[in-house]
DNA sequence: CAATTATGCGTAAACAGTTACGCATCTTTT
DNA sequence: AAAAGATGCGTAACTGTTTACGCATAATTG
């Protein structure tokens, strides 16, 4: 006896109702009573039945999937900005009953990616920003007019995005250097990220040029490597601001590898304040951005946008000064 | 005008071809010449044409999407065990172009967990074990023959297991320890997990009985409390082996805090390998799990199982003591 | 060279749902 | 009490694919 597999028509003629009344028990369309409606309900557990996820997009044109595409990692290093983000999308769709996609983006990848944004099997993606990569699947997406939210800054891009305010992060950490009588900071990070430089500045309330600045990457190993660099160009520096908190943790290292103490004598402040930040010796004085709010804020956006709705503008999530050991 | 939108008839009309042959030059079923599969696809890529998932999967009653569950995260810690295995998982499912899900299982998740499972959108999960629920969510894929694969012990489960050789983990520590003259040994971790705490007396070559045991939970804050149980119970203690790297943090920050030195005093191992694990102050000795191959091996496993084979057996990654700077 | 097999492609039947439309029945209004 | 409106449910059209089947034509065989 070969079992019956258990579709629409075949449960509808079971319970002696049709297809539509099952379809109706489940939609939020059409009109159905209740006690109709619970009864299909109570017997769909019974029978185990549920409704094709395929079938049902296919008809309906849309999904709740949702996909979550972000940069690839450097190898061997760990990436717990992107990470904590990640879970906080992780966690949102779920409250929300989206199934959620993610997809690392990297230059052999992109076919697929594209491929999957543009196959119907998903009705929205959040990207984070920063690789050109990152901006072709954007183009990808806003041509198709399929919703998005990127996360971080893109040229071009204001409506859809979730930021953080970098600016005045780094401008509660150059205040709190110049509130601490330091007199000679410095600060490590990416070339790219202007804002994070200017609002470190305008913290101090110094002029840039008063200011160390090395273009130091932004793994471990670069905050190791430019503590030597800053050490070198400017002997006095008392105060150093990195632009993640993995750079700083290498730059302490390296500083207490040489025999300076932190932060007596070299006061460090991070950014991001990812989970381990707490936890480094010295305790990670930073800058938190709260990255998984950032995830939630994302799903949120995306949903509105997803339910059609218009007068959508960017947000942008709030940061804090942390301060704990190292400053 | 309308833009009318291009599902797979009004392309092969425009091409002058059926729908079949369209369907054909994309699928690796059915005969097409080679040279019209190259016209059709050179037109699709033209005309952006792409075949729709959903229809695609509701005939072929097959998708390649795969999902991940993963258990839910402690507030505010971080769980880098699981968030490595995570990208390992991601970065091969990219690899073979499959689709990746992700969902964080907690009680309330249940029910979307196993509609994920059961509506016919996913061909294969991953659960990581150590929870009823991953059990639950497991038992599910197998009562309606979905391919699954479980990392770690679930009892019951031995056939589509990724596992780690937990045991021979603790036993290499164990013997480091031995080597390296250590006499008053603790263990701190889990209750649960009995292989860890054989291996280790095992490697150290000593009966159970001299090795304190110090049940302590997994978190940084349950590593630090244990300290004080540990220096109280056994003042003498010289080397400590905790259950994962976040522990060890946590035990080596209290100590040090109290004074002691690392290794000085106390030689500590952690368990795991986390990427931070190299960068932490000392530098942590660990095992390492190569958590990206375990996620890399699940994929191929699954993708395995998923192709219909049938002579698998569970499979095991290997693990190695890394020797840095706190033991 | 006839018979057989292989190849390339089109026709049409699935796949498993949703929802516009229509028709009874029940409720409310005038 | 008749007319109008609301409610509940069934019928059938539609979603965009894949693939079994059939039919020409081309290639291979005896």
């Amino acid at each position: 006896m070969i079992k019956q597999k258990l579709n629409i028509k075949v449960f509808a003629s079971r319970l002696g109702v049709s297809t539509a009344t099952v379809s109706r028990a489940f939609g939020t369309k059409g009109r159905i009573s209740e006690k109709t409606r619970r009864m299909i309900i109570s017997k769909a557990e019974n029978f185990g039945y549920r409704a094709n996820y395929h079938a049902r997009n296919l008809i309906s044109r849309k999904s709740q999937n949702v996909a979550f595409f972000y940069p690839p990692l450097i190898k061997g290093e760990p990436d717990y900005f992107i990470t904590e983000i990640m879970f906080g999308v992780s966690g949102a769709s779920s409250h929300n009953s989206y199934p959620l996609q993610i997809h690392p983006i990297y230059p052999e990848s992109m076919e697929f990616c594209k491929d999957m944004i543009l196959n119907g099997s998903i009705s929205g993606i959040i990207v984070t920003a920063g690789t050109p990569e990152s901006s072709g699947l954007v183009k990808t997406a806003k041509n198709n007019g399929i919703p998005y939210v990127v996360i971080g800054h893109m040229s071009g891009e204001r409506q859809y995005t979730v930021t953080f305010d970098n600016s005045r992060g780094t401008m509660l950490a150059g205040k709190y250097f110049k509130d601490t009588g330091k007199k000679n900071p410095a600060y490590i990070g990416g070339l790219f990220d202007r804002r994070k430089r200017i609002g470190f500045s305008e913290g101090l309330g110094l002029h840039a040029g008063r200011i160390l600045f090395d273009n130091g990457g932004s793994t471990f190993h670069d905050g190791f490597s430019s503590f030597e660099r800053v050490i070198k160009s400017a002997p006095d520096t008392d105060s150093v601001l990195c632009a993640n908190d993995i750079l700083a943790m290498g730059f302490i290292k390296a500083a207490l590898s040489k025999g300076y103490k932190i932060p007596g004598d070299i006061a460090v402040i991070g950014f991001d304040d990812i989970k381990v930040a707490r936890y480094f010796s010295p305790a990670l004085t930073t800058v938190r951005l709260h990255l998984d709010e950032l995830g939630e804020k994302s799903v949120n956006l995306l949903k509105r946008i997803m339910n059609g709705e218009k007068m959508i503008s960017g947000e942008s999530v709030d940061c804090e000064l942390i301060v704990r050991d190292s400053a």
